[in-house]
DNA sequence: GGCTAGATTTGGATCGTTCTAACTTGCGCA
DNA sequence: TGCGCAAGTTAGAACGATCCAAATCTAGCC
């Protein structure tokens, strides 16, 4: 191929045809194998196509035939390993469907959002899977959006008042029942001072962590201490440095359940500055599973969310929803799975 | 807008020109913001644009300018956090040029690579950065990709015959030079007798690591015997399966250099295991300088590539290339940083 | 040979934008 | 009055593909 390329205009449809005396027609319908040209024709064709190196300009097939054949992802944060698994797992399977990722990351600013959404939907993709920026406006990204695109949800709700028409499918995780998981599993070993560690409760994902919390707290009958909520930024460094504020008040609690795994390492790191050992004479759940959990000491008992499938399963749910556009919005919300490793551990005699 | 948006056709310019009594030209032009059009004009334009909830079909000007308005970003494992924070990095700057990033990962298939070129190429990109997928060829990658479209090679080399004309961009980290500062860091503490240990020698990478090991040795004027290098898959498991091999023979060595953090992480448990006490009686360092490097007991002392930056860094040649498509191709090796933690002690007395 | 059914092929309009070259105006000035 | 010029505006042909309806070419059959 490429043999005599005139290096800077490309190979169109036109050269082919004229290259082997057909029309252009009939090359269009050679390259998307129809079974109305003639065998020796389609021969004659493909060796050309092959000859002069020709590569299909899908943007200018989506324009005459009015239909696109990229999905756009927008997340908060790519380089978040649990983002970039889910991205990997929406990549997967919208390439596997023959469509192209549009990738957007907005760094958790609803502006940057903004700026993301409006030139990724200028491309005009089949649909979008986003994984809203905290604070996000829902007003304004339907907006930008518009109504004809197709619109997934991942992770996270929509902030501001919700538009009457407001229609989209929605892939969340049970950040509740995982959280309820997580405190059943500590009362069952014989805890009964049970910490919920780190979050804000500006967001939705931990309001939602804390109400699975309180909610097995109040089925085992188990009061809950004020001091007992300590709200921190979800980082490693802030949960270390809040770790005081457990123990400011009688009772001190032998257990928490943390807002994810990143405020788990930071609250083991605090421990353990105060001379407790977390997994002996306190406990630890985190949320996630992100890698660092399993390798921690003592490793993480956690929630896992599998994010990869969820990436799978956003894409597929999104791809369905391209197929038939007049079906009802769907609302999915994946469970997430306990795992129990050394950092839960039973109270002390 | 979208007050009276018939649902299921796309506003275009024809329905804004109608819409407010000027031609489609007229309307271009505002949109692109001419100096040409009048005040007035602009303002009654730009009221319907918003009335009508118009959106831009950049696919349609693409066509018509013969331009690309996106890159395309194809890495070997996006749930990889060193090419996902590498992919943050690209889509910031490819973003802030106002580009639209084009998304595949291969998962280390060459045979996958090939059907993600061929997808995405189909799109038009401007330019493709590529890192390329193990055991890659380069005649296949070229033939695809073609020489229109601009290609950048990140962190590898394609394998195989090179073509003659072979011209593209490469970001490469310095794995030599690398190696060697950690090689020099170790002997400045004290050691002799020093170990590379992982990988496998038919990785680009790990060559060039070895070889910064040697030179540095070479320069200290250090033997090297044969049972200090230990070749092993570049995972933590397997590295820990491989640690008696150091000492299967005298004299031990009572140091590493590590091929990469995996396998430094590895290292130390395996040593840990054998009744070593690695960080006190025993020195290793790493290469990437992954999350959990700074986490480990000891923490480990390894090499930043500072993946995000290298992304950024990526676009930006690529950006470059395309405003001077006619420049002589780059070769930038980019420098990585040694950051010194516990993991690597002087050598006992 | 004329006629028809089926198999192939094709010209020209079209998708939504931009570009080119020309077309209006209005105004100042000889 | 007529002319040139600047400022605004526009018709119509592109870009590279697809769609549609119509044209062409077989055979087969009476």
């Amino acid at each position: 191929m490429d043999t005599n390329a005139p290096l800077g205009r490309k190979v169109t449809l036109r050269d082919i045809a004229a290259g082997c005396g057909v029309s252009r027609a009939t090359v269009s319908l050679v390259l998307r194998g129809s079974p109305l040209v003639h065998k020796d024709t389609r021969a004659r064709v493909e060796a050309e196509l092959r000859r002069q190196g020709y590569v299909y300009n899908r943007a200018a097939a989506n324009l005459r035939r009015r239909t696109s054949s990229s999905i756009a992802l927008v997340v908060n944060e790519l380089a978040n390993p649990f983002f970039a698994e889910f991205a990997a797992g929406v990549d997967e399977v919208v390439g596997a469907a023959g469509f192209v990722t549009l990738l957007g990351s907005t760094s958790e600013s609803p502006r940057r959002e903004q700026a993301v959404l409006g030139s990724l939907i200028e491309h005009g993709p089949g649909g979008l899977i986003l994984s809203p920026a905290e604070g996000s406006d829902a007003v304004q990204v339907l907006a930008t959006v518009g109504a004809a695109t197709p619109l997934l949800l991942f992770n996270r709700e929509l902030g501001g008042e919700l538009p009457e028409a407001a229609h989209w499918d929605v892939l969340a995780l049970d950040n509740q029942q995982g959280a309820r998981q997580a405190t059943e599993h500590l009362l069952a070993l014989g805890h009964r001072h049970i910490a919920f560690f780190g979050g804000h409760d500006d967001s939705s994902s931990c309001r939602q962590r804390h109400a699975g919390y309180l909610a097995a707290m109040r089925a085992a009958g188990a009061a809950v201490a004020a001091h007992w909520r300590v709200e921190c930024a979800p980082t490693r460094l802030d949960a270390a440095a809040c770790v005081p504020a457990l123990f400011a008040a009688v009772p001190a609690p032998t257990a928490a359940v943390c807002y994810n795994d990143a405020v788990a390492l930071g609250l083991m790191q605090g421990l353990t500055r105060q001379g407790h050992t977390p997994g002996r004479d306190f406990a630890v759940t985190g949320f996630d599973d992100i890698a660092e959990a399993a390798l921690a000491s003592p490793p993480l008992t956690t929630l896992v969310a599998a994010p990869r499938a969820r990436g799978r399963q956003a894409a597929q749910m999104l791809l369905e929803r391209l197929r038939d556009p007049g079906a009802a919005a769907r609302r999915v919300i994946a469970p997430v799975q306990l795992v129990v490793r050394a950092s839960s551990c039973p109270p002390l005699a």
